[in-house]
DNA sequence: TAGATTGTTAATCGATTAACAATC
DNA sequence: TAGATTGTTAATCGATTAACAATC
């Protein structure tokens, strides 16, 4: 309801519920409790409820929650109840594997293109895929208004090339490549890298 | 220094101020300040201050941090100043990509095997690794002393192996499996899941 | 020295937890 | 009804920020 008043770590938990919600869709079971959600997350009941409560009263005193409709909720308000069309700029390993990963149509995204600036990559297949000039990056995104972008790209060109993604009106980025990016305020980035996230568990070794 | 009491919060921000030290190290910068280790990895100055400050004094008031002494206490304190054996199990394209990785050897890690349940896949090769079975996965673990695992299997299958891992005495796992796992409480785990991390920016657009 | 920047304290801000009335 | 579980409040806990003395 008031989006904008909605804690932003409550909102990286979201995602979270609605996995494992679907997950329980998946294995048949029909209603829910935030103990057992908690249970199956790590995260205490008390919070589960607190964190679903922002967005409305979606469970029913002394049975829970209705797991379906406790997943049209949250899709609804996670914005994943429609298809985003995402495209992917690196043709790696990575970029490889994101391009073939199946998890992506039943989660709200639908990868439609591929870029690379590797003129030896330019014009090859990934699987229906063309892999395509970065240097239509631009023009390309803006025509097909696309709003998210996979970046899987070296160190050295991914902040050069996170330009061009927000000149062409991208508002999200899931970042591989490992180095912070400097966005404007409107955009959200999100980091994967394989190294720092090993890194903070070394610490506890 | 008392190391059960820091935050895991400020660890999990010691990567990310070790990675962006890396690179201005690469770049020939030799000391920096909180300010401009802040601007770059959009951490307010304050905060990098407070952080840094829970291991000792590594700073000088008026001129900043040496960039290379800086990297070296992090490394220490992150445990990453030695080489740590990981494991990959599931040879899939996301478990390739990462055995194919070179961003790995230079910030404390080294694959050191791969693991399959894919009677297909047992026996080939990727790069220099021969694919093993799973079959064999405590045993080979246990012998090789390994602490470290990636984990990149269908979540059908992903809790059944960490229990394993768990029994072969890996205490961190850094998990693509699209599922909240369940360890022992002296066992860390870090999630990447594309699909979660792209429905956290979605809410926003 | 003057200017810059740390390390640290205290204040503020925000998140989590515990508890329970409401109610299915 | 009795038992279970939500939604919410208030209390607790923890993290961030602002400010500045210390000092390079």
């Amino acid at each position: 309801m008031n989006a904008e008043k909605i804690p932003n770590i409550i909102i990286t938990r979201l995602p979270v519920y609605l996995r494992a919600l679907q997950r329980m869709a998946d294995n048949g079971l029909k209603t829910t409790s935030s103990q057992e959600m908690g249970d199956r997350v790590g995260i205490s009941a008390a919070q589960i409820r607190k964190d679903i409560s922002q967005f409305g009263e979606f469970g029913k005193q002394g049975t829970g929650y209705s797991i379906d409709y406790l997943i049209d909720k949250l899709r609804e308000i996670l914005k994943v109840d429609r298809m985003w069309d995402v495209i992917i700029v690196g043709a790696g390993d990575m970029g490889h594997a994101l391009a073939r990963y199946q998890g992506f149509a039943n989660r709200g995204f639908n990868v439609v293109m591929i870029f690379d600036n590797d003129k030896n990559k330019i014009g090859q297949k990934i699987g229906d895929f063309t892999i395509e000039d970065t240097a239509n990056l631009v023009e390309r995104v803006k025509a097909a208004d696309i709003k998210i972008a996979m970046l899987t790209l070296p160190a050295s060109v991914a902040q050069g090339i996170t330009d061009k993604l927000v000149e062409a009106g991208v508002r999200a980025i899931l970042n591989y490549a490992p180095i912070s990016l400097s966005v404007p305020e409107n955009v959200k980035v999100q980091h994967i890298d394989p190294a720092t996230h090993l890194q903070r568990m070394t610490y506890y070794l």
